[in-house]
DNA sequence: CAGTATCCTTCCAGATACTG
DNA sequence: CAGTATCTGGAAGGATACTG
């Protein structure tokens, strides 16, 4: 017997989004999903506290919700997760409660933690499309991981790994160093000064990508 | 003895934008607050099932977090709440949330509440400022409240009551009618039809206005 | 690896009473 | 009117142990 899932009982956009992804951990969890999907101990992994019958819970109900679906791989029996289109859907309204988030982090707190993952996702939050330039890719290296940021047609993309063609420039820096310029509480010179970022390649590329992501007028 | 507030202590901007207004009732507080100031009993009226206990905690979290103010008129001693232009910062997310809350919303459930503000918030939600055309202002009655919708210089702003100027139009609905629209689950043809939904205005005027709140290509 | 099951704590809804 | 204070049952969240 299963009891009802408290919500708004309101009809109104706003209230029904909330009804089923205003819960604790939930946004976090297609945070995760929006890079790629993931396995069960992944997201265990990924999202430190939550707690395993908790995040099973949660992955249920998005399941009956029709937000994620579970992915069967026939060569290993290994399944994992990925955000249906629906899901995906949420990609905008993500990236724009981070981009708030964003402007309203300072610094790292005593025993936070950071995931360069997060910091790919602020690239994507704070980029604005429409500055971009012409057709080119830049790969961004942060911690141990590679992401690449491809402009095509005046559409800008973020994903994971290296970049499918070759490159015009190639950043590298750590998470935190990387947050905290798309927070605006670190100056992109400042840390290329203390060499915490590193950024190579075309000088003309620098200019474009930094346009691009907001970084100088 | 003041507890630790839950958060997710990760240095991420979803995340810390979460240990924010993740919690429930919260951003329902500010969408509220996002049609204009409002006092506490307004709030409370307006937001049934929150209680008022909760009502206070969360105003006086919100206040801590500078997203909110109090604003004391002088006139009279009542006081009300506005936010703060960091607060003022969450609309795009608000927006964005509502407008894919919307396409998952199908037909009211028994006892859900409808206020015509929220029909207000989803033409904002899925109204395209890039389809606007020229300067003009369109007038929406729902039940009893009156919006405005104006264009100005490729600007669109959604406001509470009457249109400053003469309005080209003049729409008339009722607020479940207007959120079926909104979510796609009724065809504004057919409540035109069925009188659900009244357009006065000149002809061109319609079209403009439908095309930019996407009812038509 | 991918979850259940269990137990305990914290938060929330709703009611009500009180204050300036 | 605009809150604060207190109480209570129930639901949600968190930690840990366990299982196919």
């Amino acid at each position: 017997m299963k009891h009802h899932r408290r919500n708004y009982g309101q009809y109104c956009g706003l209230a029904a989004g909330l009804d089923l992804i205003g819960e604790r951990w939930t946004l976090l969890i297609v945070r995760e999903l929006l890079s790629g999907p993931c396995r069960y101990n992944e997201l265990l992994a990924n999202l430190p506290g939550i707690g395993t019958n908790l995040l099973a819970d949660r992955l249920k109900f998005l399941g009956q919700c029709g937000i994620i679906r579970q992915r069967c791989r026939e060569s290993s029996k290994l399944r994992d997760y990925e955000l249906t289109e629906q899901g995906e859907g949420l990609r905008e309204a993500v990236l724009a409660l981070a981009r708030w988030g964003l402007g309203m982090l300072d610094q790292p707190a005593p025993g936070d933690i950071v995931r360069p993952r997060w910091a790919a996702l602020a690239i994507e939050a704070i980029l604005d499309p429409s500055r971009a330039g012409p057709d080119e890719q830049y790969e961004f290296r942060i911690d141990d991981e590679v992401f690449h940021v491809s402009v095509l047609g005046g559409q800008v993309t973020v994903g994971h790994g290296r970049a499918a063609i070759g490159h015009t420039l190639t950043l590298t820096t750590d998470s935190v160093t990387f947050v905290k310029i798309g927070a605006g509480s670190l100056n992109p010179l400042e840390a290329t000064l203390t060499n915490r970022l590193v950024i190579d390649g075309d000088e003309e590329a620098v200019v474009r990508c930094s346009r691009m992501l907001g970084l100088m007028a």
